[in-house]
DNA sequence: TCGCTTATTCGATGGCCGTCGTAGTATTGC
DNA sequence: GCAATACTACGACGGCCATCGAATAAGCGA
């Protein structure tokens, strides 16, 4: 299963029956934020923190992530000194159904159009 | 087609093609504004500016109306002195396909869970 | 052990937006 | 024409949040 090397570091996240639709939507509100859910959704596969392309400073990145990890968007593990993200969308999609995927094809669709 | 008794004040719509995604989730994640659409939503039937129960002040409402109608989430036209309002379903429907009716489902879930 | 890489924390800053009250405009009905 | 109703426009205020740089921590490899 991985066996990620594991690390003493560990990461909370919260049950996705916690968030509020509020919550959700102020962390999808965020242009960066959305730009990294896009990233890891076309990915299809856990990313680094660092491999992100985006328009920020790393310690901003870092505020994003922490936005999305607390609204259930994200799952974070470390490995070794870098730190993996992956999208929960299983539990997004118990927690709102339809509400995701539709926003991460809305994403993308928006993405290609100033191609 | 409904002769409205019809009014010389007018209100400018902007073509949903030209409507951002990032637009209408700013529209969208203001709770008064969702508490908006949802009460429209549940009514099914347009509704006039002063019948809406939000605790802001009838100035701010207007605010998040223009904001609303300028994000294409809803039309806005003139009966006499009162100014009715009606959700642009069908069309947010085809410029960000499921999206809509997925958030005024978690909206409706959300405004009935604290009951 | 000593850097090198990776990511976090902290405090400061700047801008944006939701809110309000007041004054103003349009329409109806007397 | 006048008053009443319904909504709008304007300016001000306050708070929140995205952003940054610098300092810190933690793991990896030589």
């Amino acid at each position: 299963m991985a066996r990620p090397r594991s690390s003493a570091r560990t990461v909370d996240h919260p049950d996705v029956a916690d968030v509020s639709l509020q919550q959700f939507l102020e962390a999808l509100v965020d242009p960066v934020r959305r730009t990294v859910v896009s990233q890891l959704a076309r990915a299809g596969k856990d990313i680094s923190c660092g491999t992100f392309d985006v328009p920020v400073s790393l310690s901003t990145l870092t505020h994003h992530f922490n936005v999305l990890r607390e609204a259930g968007v994200i799952r974070q593990y470390y490995v070794g000194t870098t730190k993996m993200n992956a999208l929960r969308m299983e539990e997004m999609e118990e927690r709102f159904p339809g509400l995701f995927p539709a926003l991460v094809a809305a994403a993308r669709d928006a993405a290609e159009s100033p191609l």
